[in-house]
DNA sequence: TGATTCTAGTCAGTCTCCCTGACCATAATC
DNA sequence: GATTATGGTCAGGGAGACTGACTAGAATCA
């Protein structure tokens, strides 16, 4: 079987998300879902409207509109009048979003730990900032 | 914001797998989706049983089992019956998948040579095979 | 200013994906 | 020969994501 590099990039991706998923679930927040943790990455410092979570998330408003719902019934986020523009409203991280996040982003330090002792250092930080030109590339 | 390792991985693939896409929609394959071509990227020269694609594409035998019936339906795939085992049947390229994985084929080439001139061949190469380490320890 | 157009977001409906649980038929094991 | 394991389907359900239609407020422009 030969792997296209689609499938390359597919492969550690989903398999990383799989055990992030699962250490955050492990810790009691099995009440998110990967979809819902997809749109939550994406929400910034200052917080972000659903329009622009559905851009970043390339999903329609919609999609996004739902995940935060979602989101914010399980207490991970918030959502608060945007002073700026009556119609629109910011999302936020809530308290419990943050711990979350603590967990996940535990996960991931381990899984680099481990990448990056796999493929040595050097090389695994080469591989991230190619994979940074490729992202800029492709995430216009 | 911050981008992790994985949707460093994921944004690029997920770029790609749209153009891909629209291309083999363009084509006129439109009665396709990304679950089934997820699913059909795995079978083997030889022919695969549906145990071992939801093996592979990480999905249950029920979902896998629908989406080769949803490809079979689209004549994308035939099966026939195992020769080894009266149980099982082997899935394999029909005709008109064969004809859709040449337009896949050739926008994943035309999209791996912007890439590579992006990024240097060199670098390029060198990407593809510390992604093939990471595929190695990831898909178990 | 007032009318038009645009934008943020929701509601409703539908389809696909993917899961769990139950089940059947054949194969392998003991 | 009985039990257990494996390949696969059927049924049912929840989540994700789409299109289309709509409301409220913002921006534009005549």
């Amino acid at each position: 079987m030969a792997f296209n590099i689609g499938l390359l990039l597919y492969i550690p991706y989903r398999a990383l998300e799989d055990r992030v998923y699962e250490a955050v679930a492990a810790a009691g927040f099995t009440d998110i879902t990967m979809a819902q943790s997809r749109v939550f990455q994406r929400i910034s410092q200052a917080g972000s409207r659903v329009t622009e979570l559905a851009d970043r998330a390339k999903v329609t408003k919609q999609t996004a509109s739902a995940l935060v719902q979602a989101l914010e019934d399980g207490a991970y986020v918030e959502r608060v009048p945007d002073p700026t523009d009556a119609r629109a409203s910011l999302v936020r991280v809530a308290p419990r979003g943050a711990a979350a996040t603590a967990i996940a982003a535990a996960e991931i330090a381990r899984i680099e730990a481990e990448w990056r002792r796999e493929l040595g250092p050097a090389r695994y930080d080469r591989l991230i900032r190619d994979l940074e030109v490729l992202r800029r590339l492709t995430d216009e």
